[in-house]
DNA sequence: AAATATTTTTAGATTAGTCTAAAAATATTT
DNA sequence: AAATATTTTTAGACTAATCTAAAAATATTT
């Protein structure tokens, strides 16, 4: 049996794969964990011993075929419950995280296939991240950060690079939510900031940084 | 905080409780919690200083008015589970015991305050044991065992006094389910078993025993 | 009341997961 | 290439939760 912890560290260095191609680092793991290096030194060695993840000393750790199947189930259960909190308890979507955390723990199969049906079968969760089907393959989608588009560009908002509270905060406050319609009216040459309208006619200008970090489909 | 363990132990003695008027002893708790007594010794010994439980060597446990609310909402939040479980997912009575047994572990008040909405409030699970409100208020009900019927009642089938496999599947296999209407047609003397009409047709003979654990509201 | 049986606690060990501080290995700068 | 800085591992300790075996306390039988 694999202990939340364990699920919780293979969840870590697959989430730090994503980013990076190269072996994940022990301080790296650390960081993302908030615990000791120490601690992760331990954890990784029980983990190779499992062989749930490649681990050579000094050199980084890798997940195992085996060590990824958990990973994305692990992720799978967490955007489905995140669906669930949002679509069916109405939730916000800066809420549904922390909950889902711990409910993406549950060991069930049937339970989750179960949610699956009863959601519907949805590609993407509250934050517009596309969930992974049994066999771990996600829906691949065609969406450009709002800083790639030229003005006069119109589209879709569809997913969120950054996950913060503060950042979801912002979105909400300006509206710019999931599905929503947006178009390009400016871009400032001076600062890169970007004025757009958002649905029928709220005008809102946002920074680079802003742009940068919101997910457009180009209608 | 409370550790899901001490949550558990919390419970086992508040069920044990239930059954039992006096302190409950060490033996008790670990055949209940399926450990060693000695276990038990230590875990007592901790929840006695968090002040969850009075605790006195060698006289057993109380629950204090702290554990009692701690255990009573973790009764709440299985039951709304197990309903979840049953009435959303469609899961049979039989399989939702050990996924809520997880499930009631999860720590938010706003998810069970939401998922009550959901659920439309309901007053007992698909056992037909109460859900007590967020102040531990438990709908009390007028029910008789089965065996206590005489010839000619009728009622509806609204709980049981066992929640093992075996029973239930029993119960499946011949449709004594919850919510059907039952009517004693025969009593025999010899061995107390009972002969009953189920719903609308079906005639059956349960032994005493099964007629002893099924629990009657009388129409 | 003494002997015997049962229950409960203590003693001592183990495993998972964590920490701090020190040592060792690797990378960077001079 | 040597010195310095950074990263990673080791050493040793701690807590929660568990166990077995032995000791102590309590209950039952003779
Ligand atoms: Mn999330
Ligand atoms: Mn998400
Ligand atoms: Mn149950
Ligand atoms: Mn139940």
């Amino acid at each position: 049996m694999i202990s939340q912890t364990e699920e919780n560290y293979l969840k870590a260095i697959y989430q730090l794969s994503q980013k990076n191609d190269t072996p994940i680092s022990t301080n790296a793991i650390a960081k993302q964990m908030q615990t000791a290096a120490s601690s992760v030194t331990d954890m990784v060695k029980r983990l190779s011993s499992k062989e749930l993840i490649h681990y050579q000393s000094h050199k980084g750790s890798t997940l195992t075929e085996k060590g990824n199947i958990i990973a994305c189930n692990l992720i799978r259960k967490h955007r489905l419950w995140e669906c669930f909190l949002f679509d069916t308890l109405n939730f916000t979507w800066d809420e549904v995280h922390d909950i889902a955390e711990q409910l993406e723990h549950i060991q069930s199969n049937e339970l989750i296939d179960r949610l699956d049906r009863f959601l519907g079968y949805p590609k993407f969760d509250p934050h517009g991240d596309p969930i992974p089907d049994k066999d771990g393959n996600f829906v691949v989608r065609e969406q450009y950060p709002l800083s790639e588009l030229s003005e006069k560009e119109k589209g879709t908002i569809v997913g969120i690079r950054e996950h913060t509270k503060s950042f979801l905060a912002y979105l909400e406050q300006f509206n710019l939510l999931l599905g929503q319609h947006i178009e390009v009216l400016k871009i400032f040459n001076y600062d890169q900031s970007v004025k757009i309208r958002i649905g029928e006619h709220e005008i809102h200008t946002v920074t680079q940084k802003i742009a940068n970090n919101l997910f457009i489909k180009k209608d």
